[in-house]
DNA sequence: CCTCGTAATGCTCAAAATGAGTATAGGAGA
DNA sequence: TCTCCTATACTCATTTTGAGCATTACGAGG
């Protein structure tokens, strides 16, 4: 009846440096599973597949979070600071391995961190996260893989059993990658990846079998795959950071002690994938009060120098006590 | 090595009947667990304590929600249809029995539900969620729970070993229940609820021994208390779901197929626990392109007849999309 | 020393979105 | 018909956005 499952306990470890989001990751041979290693040598060479830091939970850890930085640590020598479970992931045929296994759990946990100052253990090192997701990023424009992908992703659409099925997919995938005239939403990362995983334009997908659809999968692997479903979980670490920033200051996790604007702007941009309006996003900050002068200039700008600011520890206080502000009018939706 | 361990669906179903929110449960006689009978007994007198629908992860499930379904429609007879993860509870010595015993995950799901038209089985039953939580309800001024409750707090506060013990703790007192001038903050009631329990203001700290702090527990025991940790589960549910529908459009999964803008707002008022401003409600509603008129007219009002109106579906398409808004200067914070 | 290039900062302005009310309309019941 | 109780319509003063324009300052090259 009641089934023992293992639990696999996963991390996103980021962290923003020179302007781009990195993730922390070990290449996967080491720590790769059967069915990795057989992905590996049948579809993809015989590359070895970047893995998040991960492990199961053991008896001796006291709560999941404790045994998830103990693995981190262990795996890559970082010691982590702010971390927030994401998601548990549970699905029976799509991670564990063959019939008659026990059903492994995977608990996803999001980790904000700064590059700066880690020494990483063994081979653990950052990799910037739109390696494995290049359609997300939008600062120098629309990605040209959106082009590749938007006609898999038109034929998918059209080739729905029924009238309304048709109409579902092309509805998920105008929302989901902002067609037709549809806006683009930062925040719909995993959506676009499970999308993608659906229709066979990730390696993942090819290795997982994707026997559901019955279609031929497509030639086409977009964004660099990674090991078991750390791709998965590594979307649902994005779209949740994307959605937190705007409003929670998490942003100066990522931070050095003291930063200057720009260099803030550029932090959130990064995260966000898109570019922000410069003077628009200072007003905002400084008016939040998020951001205090530290009275030091920094000269290395480039151009005019510039106030270096650090955060305001306050605002923790200030900010999430007065977290009421909707109820009395803006509460519906 | 690897831990194999248990795993509890635990579901908190939501719905709103006249204007309170109610959540589904099983007198727990039937389903408590030895702990859940021992406390009954020990401490709660012979009283039954409610518990949420719920069972453990099988193999034949395949997938975590689908688990979750077929136990809550096993146990109340209920069909759901809007389902979501919310968080997964680990420790190890919180929940699970004595050592040696395995480990029990207790993963958490919120459901939205309709109570009209549900023909529950058995022995479940609608309940007010404030029933649980009679500190969160502010809609007819602040509770007098919060009265009794404030003076325990600040001993609990006064009474750390060092300094900055004793700051943290007002602090996070402060913050949590809005004393001394702070703002309610109505997104808070897992952390409300958890502090309540570190201090020994409920009666599952009791139960579950408290002995991390040592402190005699308190006399006061606020609130009825629940099963195993579904109160905690609860208390994350109601957070999660005050916190989305200030920005999604989950109310409507709440209400029937027409209603008058006044059970809107009263839905909304009843999950967030505050009261709202009625014209500008309204005109939130409005403008946002949320509802249409049916064309029908509600004349049991108590007052003049209402129109009656219904969710436009096309805005999970509109709204979703244009997510991103704030990425081009609200971003940062 | 002067000129660029590149940023940092300061400010302006019009268009929404908010927060608080005031005023009027329309049934049900006494 | 009068009264009570909402439903609806509108106003009005602030704030908060979104978009730009203009000015200021350093470093590098000439």
């Amino acid at each position: 009846m009641e089934q023992a499952a293992v639990v696999d306990l996963t991390a996103v470890v980021v962290a923003v440096t020179q302007d781009q989001p990195r993730v922390l990751v070990t290449p996967g041979q080491g720590r790769a599973s059967a069915a990795d290693r057989r992905m590996a040598r049948a579809e993809l060479g015989s590359a070895a597949l970047d893995a998040l830091p991960s492990g199961p939970l053991e008896h001796r850890h006291r709560t999941l979070e404790a045994g998830l930085r103990a693995w981190v640590e262990a795996q890559t020598g970082t010691r982590l600071d702010y971390v927030e479970q994401l998601y548990t992931f549970g699905d029976r045929d799509r991670m564990s391995s063959g019939p008659g296994r026990s059903r492994v759990l995977s608990i996803g946990y999001l980790a904000l961190a700064q590059e700066a100052g880690s020494a990483l253990a063994g081979d653990a090192l950052w990799h910037d996260w739109y390696r494995y997701f290049p359609w997300e990023d939008w600062r120098r424009g629309r990605p040209a893989v959106l082009d590749r992908v938007e006609k898999p992703l038109r034929r998918w659409a059209g080739a729905g059993d029924t009238r309304a099925e048709r109409t579902a997919r092309k509805e998920r995938a105008i929302v989901a990658f902002g067609l037709d005239g549809t806006a683009w939403s930062d925040e719909r990362v995993l959506e676009r990846y499970e999308l993608l995983y659906e229709i066979g334009l990730v390696a993942e997908a090819r290795r997982d079998g994707l026997a559901g659809e019955g279609r031929a999968v497509d030639a086409l692997q977009e964004g660099q795959p990674m090991a078991a479903d750390h791709r998965r979980i590594l979307a649902t670490a994005i779209a949740r950071l994307r959605g937190k920033i705007k409003y929670r200051p998490v942003v100066f996790e990522l931070m050095p002690a003291g930063f200057t604007l720009l260099q803030l702007q550029r932090a959130v941009e990064a995260l966000a994938g898109v570019r922000l309006h410069k003077q628009n996003f200072r007003r905002l900050v400084e008016q939040q009060g998020l951001v205090e002068e530290t009275g030091h200039i920094i000269t290395a700008t480039g151009g005019r120098p510039a106030r270096e600011v650090r955060f305001r520890e306050e605002v923790v206080l200030e900010r999430l006590a007065p977290g009421l502000r909707l109820p009395i009018a803006r509460a519906s939706e």
